[in-house]
DNA sequence: CTTAGCACTCCTTTTCCCCGAGTGCTAAGC
DNA sequence: GCTTAGCACTCGGGGAAAAGGAGTGCTAAG
């Protein structure tokens, strides 16, 4: 059977519909539409074929008939109108956003509340490191006799440090040296290519100081390890409980469990290889629990080798028209703010007084 | 009326069925109790008189009895038995603890969720500074001709680091001055000190590299203010739902958006002047829609200044004698942990030595 | 191809009634 | 005087039955 555009325009009206209403929506609703002139008997016809074709269901003979997974899909990749974000809208994203957030992990903490505010929905968002990690720069400061301070410099020109205590006494020359040899061969390279050869061959050039190595390797191992970790922050969820499909408590327990229970971990993963915004309509998705219920993600540039994501997880009947522009919305305002510098730089260069 | 010992025993009876059963509790099941030697009738007179001293309630006319908020009070201060923790739950709180926690705001987030998966209920940890931030140690590393990375060490060994870009080129000798400045000035005082005489003082001995010290002052403030936030995590809300007092979806709404929203972020300022476990029942609550949930919380020593605290969200029928148990050997535990030294204390700054 | 008409389905809501747990009171017993 | 058996009464919960109604598929006419 071939999907006409009446077809189309019908599987429109009762996604559109049942989005609003949660209701199983009648021929007759639809007739009542604007822009529809048929009567119900037509519409039926239409909705049968519909239903026989996939992309509706009904939940018992005599209700009215509901997406299926195909019906949404079809809905996503194909019928759904723009939504135009009001000014009010843009304004009040944007005015969210400019509150400062310094640091990353707290980021991710406020922009998942921000997300989850603006579409009433549990947000999740996250920052995750693609590609490698690597340190940018090594410095070891002799801080007494026989304590050293480590600090790695990561490329993000965030700083990690350890403190060494010392078996022996080291000089400062001592760790110069050793600091150089870092630099010139453990910098700029990923966690893979930490060999027992490097190691080696960072001890035999070290020096004096040579006995920190292993230390100093062990440590930096960790940090990248950690460094590609991702920073993930769900908020929101009680926001579940607002809507009619969640009034059954077993399931909404069950879904928020399963979002707690890091059911959604992969997802920035999943992103890694995404351009623009990734719509997966309840039974795509992998994990059971979450087999009616959707999730709408879009990723945003955090810069230094960090990739941001948001996304949001809701009933399969959502609005997808209006989350999809109000993250996409979210996520290039994000990307525009990480663009500009974050912190003001240096005033103009002022010439040396001499003083005191 | 006076509160017989008889009558304490069997309020005590109530709660705890109440409690076990989330029903109202009859006469009858009261007298099953085993050390119960009386008839229903005998029990029915306790209880009504329990009642009339507002320490019951009846839901209507033909039911059993309920404990009111006075009557928890009473069994949470008087009448609960000690619940002695199986060694198999000792057990497993400590292996969970075990797992490394590195870095203290991580921590939060995993102890939060260990508490909650331990006590089946949402769960609150906080770690916040009591008393005043100071910074320990103030490093200078010039990075390159024009930018120099500026390392604070606050007294829990964690680094914070930002690179400034310079107006004009600084010698190594000019940060190792400025850093010594810095050092023997603005170090171990807490963020009211840093004035503007203080920062006129740093500038005039600050020599060549003096452009640096505001935007070092600024930043060092913003750090300090940053530390003394408090670092909260909430987690495992979802558990509400699988009570039966929150089959209610309206009601685990409220509740649990008062959590989203903050409505406990007191609590950690709550817990300063409190010593070992405190249960705030039901109405006791601040907040409106908290006034049929209780909080129970205890808090440990994270060290370095820092406080920590956990806690649950649950109903007033919580099992009080198992959670506080639970609790208290929680934080026990995590004092402990805390207690012994995870990285080798820093030493003072030393002085500069001249070198090279 | 569209549409009015109609019989039919079956879910939802409401109503009604019964059941029984639990009560308070009274009077008898220890 | 405290305890307890007995009893009438209350009232919510639960299930059956009935009413209501939205929506369907089919047929036949336009």
């Amino acid at each position: 059977m071939e999907l006409t555009d009446r077809k189309k325009k019908v599987l429109r009206s009762v996604v559109d519909l049942y989005i609003r209403t949660a209701e199983p929506v009648g021929s007759k609703a639809i007739t009542e539409l604007p822009d529809m002139n048929y009567s119900s008997a037509t519409i039926r016809n239409e909705m049968a074929d519909l239903t026989a074709m996939g992309y509706l269901e009904q939940p018992h003979t005599s209700a009215g008939r509901i997406p299926s997974a195909a019906g949404y899909r079809l809905y996503v990749d194909e019928l759904m109108m723009d939504y135009r974000l009001s000014v009010d809208e843009t304004k009040s994203i944007n005015i969210a956003i400019e509150e400062k957030m310094q640091k990353v992990d707290k980021m991710v903490e406020k922009v998942a509340k921000l997300v989850s505010q603006a579409t009433n929905l549990p947000a999740i968002s996250a920052a995750s490191r693609h590609g490698s990690a690597c340190i940018k720069r090594f410095d070891l400061i002799l801080a007494a006799k026989s304590s050293v301070i480590l600090v790695l410099m990561l490329p993000n020109d965030q700083a990690v440090n350890k403190v060494i205590k010392l078996p022996l006494a080291v000089t400062e020359t001592d760790l110069k040296l050793l600091s150089a040899v870092l630099n010139a061969t453990m910098t700029e390279i990923p966690l893979e290519d930490f060999t027992a050869e490097l190691m080696e061959k960072v001890m035999r050039s070290a020096g004096a100081a040579a006995s920190l190595v292993p230390v100093i390797v062990d440590f930096t191992q960790e940090t990248l390890r950690n460094q590609d970790s991702t920073n993930m922050a769900v908020f929101g969820q009680s926001r579940l409980l607002t809507l009619p499909e969640y009034r059954d408590v077993e399931k909404a327990q069950r879904v928020m469990a399963s979002i707690d229970e890091d059911a959604l971990s992969n997802l920035p993963a999943v992103m890694q290889n995404e351009n623009g915004t990734k719509v997966i309509v309840g039974p795509e998705n992998v994990a059971d629990e979450l087999k009616d219920t959707s999730v709408v993600m879009t990723k945003f540039d955090i810069g230094d080798g960090l990739q941001g994501m948001i996304g949001v997880v809701g009933p399969t009947r959502m609005d997808y028209a209006k989350v999809t522009a109000r993250l996409s919305y979210f996520a290039e305002s994000l990307s525009k703010m990480f663009a500009k510098p974050e912190s003001p730089q240096l005033p103009e260069p002022v010439p040396e007084e001499p003083h005191e």
